[in-house]
DNA sequence: GATGAATGAGGATTCATTCAT
DNA sequence: CATGAATGAATCCTCATTCAT
């Protein structure tokens, strides 16, 4: 409490500035503990450094959460945020094909997770698993459950309506789940770790994986045998899509 | 090599199983390191369970590795080997179609690396790149670069021998990639908290991804159009798409 | 300046505790730390103890010395302060034959050094010396060098005014420096494990040495004037010395 | 024990060689140990380092010596082999003045002690003193008395024969220890942390002590014969000096 | 005897957490 | 509320010592 709070005038609007400060403290430690927990992991990042970037003293920081353990909890709560209410809706009223909807789907997804500080959740997430079944379990039930019926109701609305031919609904929903994924731990991992210009272009790279997610590999677009296996019938294979092509 | 080596009976034995047991102490000592890496990160593992997970105890750990930090470059660099050479050579001189040879090479990767414990080291390296950046360029340059220039020439030979219909060759690789990463994600992250049954089957998994990969999700086998974009022009996409189908 | 330091009553007190504590910190680790070292050795030193000494925990110690051995180095800083200045100055306005001087250096280094803890650190430098080749060679030149020099003036001023005989200058400074530290080193080693009773007396040691060194143990010669003391009975002495001569 | 000792001829050969190392053991081990113990301080070596220095395994020491304390003690005693009985006599039958006696102990004290590896005892005593009580007072009394005793029998002498005027005795004998104490210090402590060529020279360095504590740093005396040496021409010296006298 | 692999108590250092100010 | 000095449990690492070979 300084002397400046003796003095008129100025007192109110330094006043007002504190007290949002001090509103926004809790956002500011959990932005800082979301950056540095990416960036090195629950265990190796330091309160002392997450008070310090967020600019309050290390004290400060436990005025506001419990423990460290806390702080983390609080860092993903924070940042799973339940957008999938918002999404359903929009998708629920979407116009056009199903496949424009997944590449629609992709697109907003980098551009409102992906490319923001909250794509860090799912490495933190990854990475710090199995040392917090809690949170892990409450994640799971927030964020990739409804994620995945997001996807699969997508991914229906497109049999429903003829335009995918789906063998397996489960487990396609992964097809769309899986790049995503991808490209958040390229973001935040081995992908920032190589020079400039080596790193992924992820509109590029979302383009590809829906062009092929959509489009399929094949030129002769009767679809692969989905049977087919490797081996023993290796030979068998061999004859059989040679006479194919 | 002493005498007492040819003194037959159990002389022979025991000292046999000393040898044998100090050589054998590096490797139990990073298959116990992987394993605590894996699940519990770099910073949260503690030297002395790796040594009482090898059965041994905390000062033999570092009579074989310098420190903790070394401990984990040797793990990074045990789990690495240049399978890729081998590899290389049996693409080389597949018999078959491009298809084949890609679900092939995503059935061979599950069994010889998916499924085994080497699996975890790309979670390792994925949650801890960012400590460890010297290592991390040792990865780069030893899996993932190999692992890049392994699949790019598989889909080279599709588009040579006609087989496939790529557009953009170089991102096209992370369609292989990138489902491979999840699965192993899965396997040692967030998959690894989950009720046993929901748990992805990697065989099942690995199916789907192939054949949408291969088959693509549309039933017109006519290409997604690859140039269709969301945003700004949303509207004029729908009608174009909605005629379209 | 927070505005309860205004307010009058314990606040205030007890605030000027707790800081006047934390500035005395650092200089009752050193002494506590000097006590020590001197005592045990550097390596036989813990950390914990010299904590303890000082009244703090272990980790106090560490927020205000790095490592041990910057603690080490601290207390070597702290010990050799440049006294050499003002005592330079002292003598270059000395009154008196440079008998006296002599006399007085050691007596005056007795009380100003020898005879306080400062004197721990010849000790401690003479035992650690080769483990701490950097902070040697400090020593070396902040306070060996100046101590050379300035006994080599008060020869030389004796030579200068025939006073004194000396043959090799280079190396009659080591009859001046040679007991003071064989009487440091008897003081706080083997002489501290002496029964009370046989352990050298200082003044009387010091009278001793002076007395042989400025007389010579020779019968054809004019002895020098062995009582003679500087302070305070110095008039005294002369009568009875004046005397006998 | 390995198959040579089979091989007819050689054998004997090896194991003289092997016995004859093998009695040499504790000697080589000591040697190492004074080594390390002067240049490090008995808490800073390693038993390790000794045991490789003297070329045998850390095992090995342990089987010499019960402990690390042990080997400390074994090697103090070994170093203080009382040569004083023999220098007793050397000395009960001294021909000559007690000057050429005293420039003569300190000379073969140089020679026989302070110039070889037995000098770091010195060292290592004043430096551990403290740490090592009981060792300590056997040093006390096999080597500080002792050698006290030795030099205020010279002193006696020299008074008994009117040859030194000597007021404090008891503290006298300090004029001549002190300087060799030094000398010893120098060797071992920051001497040995000193450019090549500002070393102390050690002859020069006794001459010199040994000059001003015969002969004073008055003028008005008669100077000692500062081109006095011990030997070869002893008995010259001897003759001049007595005529002197 | 000799070896050196193994041990584990001990010590330096870190860092989450507390609390007096 | 905010601070940051203080704490001490936790952890990495060392090294004297043991013991099976």
């Amino acid at each position: 409490m300084s002397l400046s709070k003796l003095i008129p005038g100025k007192t109110e609007e330094v006043q007002a500035k504190r007290e949002r400060r001090k509103e926004a403290r809790p956002g500011e430690l959990l932005d800082a503990a979301l950056d540095l927990f990416v960036e090195k992991g629950f265990a190796a990042t330091r309160v002392e450094e997450v008070a310090a970037r967020a600019g309050v003293s290390k004290g400060t920081l436990f005025l506001y959460f419990q423990s460290k353990e806390e702080l983390f909890k609080a860092v993903v709560r924070e940042n799973i945020s339940g957008r999938f209410a918002e999404w359903n809706e929009e998708f629920e009223t979407f116009q056009g094909t199903s496949a424009e909807m997944l590449r629609y789907c992709m697109t907003v997804w980098w551009e409102r997770v992906g490319a923001t500080k909250a794509s860090g959740i799912t490495k933190l997430m990854i990475s710090e698993a199995k040392n917090f079944p809690e949170i892990t379990a409450f994640y799971q039930q927030e964020v990739i459950d409804p994620g995945q019926r997001l996807i699969r109701r997508i991914l229906e609305r497109g049999v429903e309506r003829g335009e995918f031919r789906i063998v397996d609904l489960d487990y396609a929903v992964y097809s769309v789940i899986a790049p995503m994924v991808f490209l958040v731990m390229s973001k935040h991992s081995l992908g920032a770790c190589v020079p400039q210009g080596k790193a992924l272009l992820p509109e590029r790279y979302i383009a590809s994986q829906v062009d092929i997610m959509l489009g399929g590999l094949l030129t002769n677009t009767t679809p692969a045998d989905p049977t087919a296996t490797i081996s023993p019938d290796n030979a068998a294979n061999n004859k059989k899509n040679g006479a194919r092509n």
